[in-house]
DNA sequence: AACATGTACAACCGCACTGCG
DNA sequence: TCGCAGTGCGGTTGTACATGT
């Protein structure tokens, strides 16, 4: 990672110094503006007629991750946490098939949660996060726990709006359910 | 108060896939 | 069929902030 400018995937004949990094209130207007205005469409289209001198990779990641109005920030409730246990126990790594599952939410938000918290705790029970034994522990500690702070606070639960259906009754991972 | 360490999360990177000419 | 550009995804890194000593 020497050279940022190493590789340059659009438009070879546009010398555009690229910016990188966190973004500026300036971009994430001039993103917000143009995509209310105009819509999503070609991600390095948006970012060029935008006026922005960022690549459409780093445009649309911005959006999805942050810029998006539907987002939903703050703390995952103990239903959302405990729904990210359940799918994942069933599909694994797949963060952005999980985040449909879970609205506003972003296939990052939920990366970082599984990497900062649950296998945070799986290092400290010292054994490996994707292993029977783990999710045997996630089984017998953390999912009762998350049940006992939903019914401790049921205001802070959260209903998935269009999977009620296959999820409310189903927040075991599968072996169990 | 100052420093060290831990945590959370935004952002980047590389790869795979897809659609189009 | 092939090559290219655009896109999406998962893994990883950087860094600001919080907490502990």
């Amino acid at each position: 990672m020497e050279n940022s400018m190493k590789k340059k995937t659009f438009t070879e004949s546009e010398e555009v110094e690229l910016r990188r990094g966190p973004w500026t209130l300036e971009e994430d207007t001039l993103l917000t503006n143009y995509i209310l205005q105009n819509s999503e469409g070609r991600w390095n289209v948006v970012a060029k007629c935008a006026g922005l001198k960022r690549n459409g990779k780093s445009c649309r990641l911005r959006w999805l991750n942050y810029l998006k109005p539907d987002i939903r920030r703050g703390n995952l409730s103990p239903q959302e946490q405990l729904l990210i246990l359940d799918l994942h126990s069933k599909w694994g790594n797949r963060w952005s098939k999980i985040a449909q599952y879970l609205p506003g939410r972003t296939d990052n938000e939920i990366k970082n949660y599984w990497r900062t918290r649950v296998q945070k705790q799986a290092r400290q029970l010292n054994i490996e996060s994707n292993s029977d034994k783990f999710f045997d522990a996630v089984r017998s500690f953390w999912v009762p726990r998350l049940i006992e702070k939903m019914e401790q606070n049921p205001s802070n639960t959260y209903c998935c709006p269009q999977n009620n259906n296959n999820n409310n009754n189903s927040l075991l991972p599968p072996s169990q359910s």
